[in-house]
DNA sequence: CGATTTCGTAAGCATAGCATACAATTATGA
DNA sequence: TCATAATTGTATGCTATGCTTACGAAATCG
């Protein structure tokens, strides 16, 4: 009875959900030139991540694979043998952060380790059968969910949209 | 020695990163139409995302503030004696989220619950003097943060890219 | 060569989000 | 009106993520 909670926990209704009779006089932090909290761009980009987020997640609840996952997958598809640094570099991840999901990758077998021959304290990494099953898998998924995204947009807007997210985390 | 890691833990130089002499052909999944991971509109807003939430940490280090915290606390300072259901719909939250949120701040004395007179199930939240004095901290933060951003942009083009990123996560 | 940097690893901590379950309360409908 | 459903806050447990700090091995630089 508590079961498709995740449907309405975030968002049920429409309405406005702020039922209070009074609104406050902003009492405090009024010596700023910041008005309402939807004016920060930063409040906006987490929303919408934790939106795109919510969708990736429904989107590949069969699969098990994060966001973050099939970057990596994908990322060393594209570029076999890459080490653990440069996934880092390119998501911009920790060092330590990234390995933790390269030992959830490789624990599911996705992904073996392999010594590098060029520079020993290297690591290599190589997809498995299953890495690759799993990425053409995802691959079809993420279809669907950038699908669900550009439905907002156009070809034009999807495109700005795009170079501006870059101008920020570039 | 290790100390200034965070500066560095993320995309320390500018330079390519992934130096492997073979480049990949892209074996498994050349099935669909999605060329490269970086025209997925989902994977630019989480590293948007990450850019902007590492900066803001860096921002608030000394406060000790997440988003989310300033977020709820500004929401309450708008809307004195809001419930935490309602916090949690505007800011996309389940409840127990929510809670854990509140309980945070409330352990550090910048809330305090309250009964509702109205419904009984509710309670409502009331930030303190400490709660006052954080938001107003909070927000020169936010105004600093926010210029962070900003300078990557027009007017025009950050109005825009409110929008876009709003048609998202409304 | 020695000093510094890079890479992988590890352990620990905090945040965040979700599912699930329960009790109290309110709303709804037969 | 009364049984049923829905809402609210709470609690617990699990997972993912991200950071810090630290270490040893290996590479690089001066």
């Amino acid at each position: 009875m508590e079961a498709k909670q995740r449907q309405r926990s975030v968002n049920p209704a429409s309405a406005d959900c702020v039922n209070d009779a009074e609104v406050a006089p902003r009492s405090p932090g009024d010596d700023g030139g910041i008005g309402g909290i939807d004016e920060i761009i930063g409040f906006h980009i987490r929303l919408a991540h934790g939106a795109t987020y919510r969708h990736f997640t429904e989107t590949f609840a069969e699969l098990g694979l994060t966001q973050k996952m099939v970057s990596v997958l994908w990322l060393i598809n594209d570029h076999p043998h890459i080490a653990q640094a440069d996934i880092g570099r390119r998501l911009q991840m920790d060092r330590a952060t990234t390995m933790a999901i390269i030992n959830r990758l490789e624990a599911r077998d996705l992904l073996v380790r392999g010594a590098s021959t060029l520079d020993r304290r290297r690591q290599t990494l190589a997809l498995t059968e299953g890495g690759l099953d799993a990425l053409v898998e995802a691959r079809r998924c993420i279809d669907e969910h950038e699908q669900w995204v550009r439905t907002r947009f156009t070809k034009k807007e999807a495109t700005l949209l795009i170079e501006l997210l870059r101008r920020i985390h570039e």
